[in-house]
DNA sequence: AACTCATGTAAATGGCTTTAACATGAGCAG
DNA sequence: CTGCTCATGTTAAAGCCATTTACATGAGTT
């Protein structure tokens, strides 16, 4: 399977063969780089060894090009998500943990794609497909959310999921976007971005009403926890760890 | 003194007067219709009245006049937020919500300052100038979050009041970035952004064991209140509003 | 073998960025 | 008032991009 145009180099005929593939490739190389910003299109071109006007063929234009590469991020971002989430296993609390730490790893790893899905300034709305993919990522977020909500400690008013996905989503967003980016981050922490997330979704969980000292007790809010006395001695900030 | 070029039209002689002053402002109303990076110097000097060559004179390229732009940005920021703090009167936890509005209506206002701030790419730390105005902007809310320390209850172990200013920032950023651009704010929600950071605030404080009721109870932690029961009937998030 | 259509290329247009050489004129020295 | 000088503008030009149009190639089909 090595005998069709091995690195866009010299042997290649006049067409490709997978130009389409190459293109996506080359700029998300290039944005991991120089940023969504510096990435051209013209680059992307010569990086796949064919012509400036070739990409044409395969994209609007260079937006269509962003758009792809962020809805392809949207795919693989839910798909990541996914599997951290595995269905609230072993419970609810550890897993919704593992889908934070999840999110902030694909911002940190896949830096061209978090761009692209959220500073790349296209217009989300504009592109059904593209919103429909942002909007899967999202559900998981908040399907997430709604298992949390049904474990909510019983005799207080259960909170509204949706607010819960969202406000899940604001800090692993907020914290990504601020301190969690592979391109050397841009300000210094006392903590890790991943223990910084951590600690907020504890304190936020704890915030309505959930215990948070995180054992598989779930499905049994039978013993009436109806709040943690708000720090034991493990908080969620341990000691300087 | 209006005897000076009037709107950069026909009465202006070969100097212009007050270019640099011009350039930013043209730079920002650009930025806010076509983001940071539908902005181009040549667009700047032709709205300015000048040749595209001449805003070389002021800064050394595109990316400077950027970096200008968010540096006046964190300024304004800094001060804007610090009006909103007001030193915490007339209690805490109200000014403190003030800040969070104050946060808000700033990116919703002044759009091409928040992007240009926080997603035009510029490198923070490769401008010393820059980084200090961001730092002395980020410093009012960490003063704010340890003032907030403070007043924590007694008896439980007191939040380091920089990780509560960076929750708080990532928050706010989180909202902010997600939700709350005047750009037609890229997602449909059940409640405005104000009021989705407002009760994600609320919560969080509750979750260190704040009391969220708010009250000038302030300096007076004498009554041991010690948690509120996690959500009596004025939940941070009221019935459907 | 001839056809056709997807996929590439070449060349041209129009912008933008940046630099270099030149022009203006405002402020200051005499 | 007369000149000088330097900051501030202008023109012109090089080099890069995006995008379009006309043309070329060749893979698959008939």
């Amino acid at each position: 399977m090595s005998w069709r145009k091995d690195q866009g180099r010299s042997e290649r005929g006049y067409h490709h063969g997978n130009l389409k593939e190459a293109l996506l490739q080359a700029a998300l190389d290039l944005i991991s780089q120089k940023g969504p910003a510096g990435f051209t299109f013209a680059d992307a071109a010569r990086m796949a060894g064919v012509s400036p006007a070739a990409p044409y063929r395969h994209f609007r234009d260079r937006d269509e090009l962003l758009s792809s590469i962020a809805q392809r991020g949207f795919e693989q971002f839910e798909s990541v998500l996914t599997q951290a989430w595995d269905d609230g296993r072993p419970d609810t609390v550890t897993a919704f943990e593992r889908v934070g730490k999840a999110y902030l790893a694909f911002a940190r790893n896949e830096p061209a794609f978090y761009s692209a899905m959220f500073e790349s300034g296209i217009p989300v709305e504009s592109n059904p497909a593209l919103m429909a993919a942002s909007e899967r990522a999202f559900a998981l977020i908040r399907a997430a959310a709604e298992r949390l909500a049904a474990m909510a400690p019983p005799g207080v008013p259960r909170p509204p999921a949706m607010m819960m996905a969202l406000h899940i989503w604001s800090m692993a967003h907020g914290v990504a976007s601020l301190f969690g980016r592979g391109d050397g981050a841009r300000r210094k922490l006392p903590m890790s971005p991943d223990d910084l997330l951590e600690a907020q979704v504890l304190i936020y969980l704890r915030g309505l009403g959930f215990p948070t000292d995180r054992r598989p007790s779930d499905q049994k809010p039978s013993g009436p926890p109806p709040v943690p006395p708000a720090g034991g001695s493990s908080g969620p900030w341990g000691t300087p760890k």
